[in-house]
DNA sequence: CCCTCAGGTATCGCATTGCAATACTCTAGT
DNA sequence: ACTAGAGTATTGCAATGCGATACCTGAGGG
């Protein structure tokens, strides 16, 4: 149980905090404009608890039980299993054919390619991944930023792609990606610092770079260059460029990655090859 | 507005009936062992209220506003207002960076993950589909059933993938698809009808069966080969062998497609070719 | 330039609605 | 056979969420 999926907050974030967060950073303290929105009278405590419930299964990697939703959101049985029954009429959860326990349900999928659809950075993103994909024959990603980590929006596999780890979902840290280090090149030092010291930072290979001033000059070379070069950060022998993509505001809001394997490309020459292009595109999505 | 997404339902189906179906069938009445769950003590009003607000984006290709959501929903502006509120506060609905209106939230795409990571066929299914790619090179989906329609869990692009509608959570109708025809196949006949007869037949390519009787005996096909062969039903230039995933009773439940050209393959061909790895795969998926 | 309209946000009282407690059924294990 | 664990169902009371309403802002338009 409590399987090692990455770095995804059992909490989520505050609202609307995003937008304000430039004007008064300065100390890379947030100003949390409204307290804490759960406490709120606008907020909907039932709507929580039922994503509380679905969330239960992030924590697990096998089907659960009603007490196992029931110990791991702190919710009461009867009120579980009240959701549980609403949430499956819903097709938002299922039983789970075989073994006896709930699973998510196939209407999550729905949700999923409403995302898709409508997020206007994946959508201009994909044809030009697609493009990139065609040149590079590498895997081209595409992540989308949610506070520390990385969320994979978009993900166009390469030729002879073993792992079932990519998948959409899927998260990374900021503090040791190719793709990170794209987005805090964008931003001011102080919050950089913010998210260095916030972040877990969890060596995921002997390679991972864990200490700050270690990072603090990834950042700074990717500030230099343009994009970021990361080596064995997440995956033995892999290395990837990233680069950040950038709202109407500046704000780097997501990042396109291109892996290769490191068996068959030097340093200089991946970059070489690759950086022109994966800048080139970056810009067109980001109208930069 | 009111995007023609493909036959995604506006309101969910029924919960535990689907198990029982098989003892009480007959005439390929479902019956309904439980009336109506939304109006059951224990069906909770307010998950199915936030759910429909954030299935209102089903509908759109746009960002929505407020007002378009309570709309689309036809709950209150207040209750609306309190609910995305609630969202956003979670992550479940952002702002549109650019426009302004309300577009799906990243957090989404957690449950994304946990769907893929915990659903026993996608899990069992994914290695399988690596493999049968490798050696086919062409397109590999796995898609589940959902009544009326089949949804895509995984898909493998093949090498020139252009179009972007190769999204997970794509649904398309089983009434007109090698996969439907397959999992069709392994029910009975007053399924089967029942089946025909709730789809709204519409055509996709001028090639799309629709013809009650063309239907039957596409099925029919299917049941005899083992395995489906549908020529340009969804898209044109298309063909597509599909094969059915059968649980542990035996329902077919999921289906695996292989998509190819018509430019490139002859039907025979590419049935000859494919057909056995794919039945060999399905079996080795279902289990059966 | 002021007015209006659309969109978003906030407040409050009342009754709807969901939770805790409890009890019942079923299956599996010892 | 008894116990433990899982799922399901019912009920009363009060927490909680909805409707009505009002406020704020920016964008057009006369």
């Amino acid at each position: 149980m409590r399987a090692r999926t990455p770095h995804r907050p059992a909490r989520p974030a505050q609202p609307s905090t995003t937008s304000v967060a430039l004007g008064t950073a300065g100390t890379g303290q947030v100003e949390t404009t409204r307290a804490d929105p759960r406490q709120d009278p606008l907020f909907v405590q039932s709507i929580d608890r039922a994503l509380q419930v679905l969330s239960a299964f992030h924590e697990t990697s096998r089907p659960l039980t009603l007490q196992d939703i029931s110990r791991i959101t702190g919710l009461g049985r009867s009120a579980v299993q009240r959701m549980i029954f609403t949430l499956r009429a819903l097709g938002y959860i299922d039983r789970d054919p075989d073994d006896r326990g709930y699973v998510p349900g196939l209407r999550i999928l729905d949700h999923t390619l409403d995302f898709q659809r409508l997020n206007p950075v994946v959508v201009k993103a994909n044809p030009i991944l697609l493009e990139l994909r065609r040149m590079t024959r590498e895997r081209v990603d595409l992540s989308l930023r949610d506070d520390l980590r990385l969320v994979y929006a978009t993900r166009l596999q390469s030729k002879r792609e073993i792992l079932t780890s990519t998948l959409i979902g899927n998260s990374v840290p900021l503090f040791c990606t190719s793709g990170g280090w794209a987005i805090m090149a964008h931003l001011d030092q102080a919050e950089v610092e913010d998210i260095l010291h916030r972040s877990d930072r969890i060596r995921h290979t002997p390679h991972t770079l864990t200490d700050l001033r270690d990072l603090r000059r990834a950042v700074a070379e990717t500030r230099e260059r343009g994009y970021a070069v990361a080596r064995e950060q997440i995956l033995t022998g892999e290395i990837a460029l990233g680069v950040a993509i950038l709202n109407a505001q500046g704000d780097p809001v997501a990042a396109i990655h291109l892996a290769g394997s490191l068996a068959e490309w030097s340093r200089e020459d991946f970059e070489k090859q690759f950086a022109p292009l994966m800048i080139q595109a970056a810009r067109t999505i980001g109208r930069a």
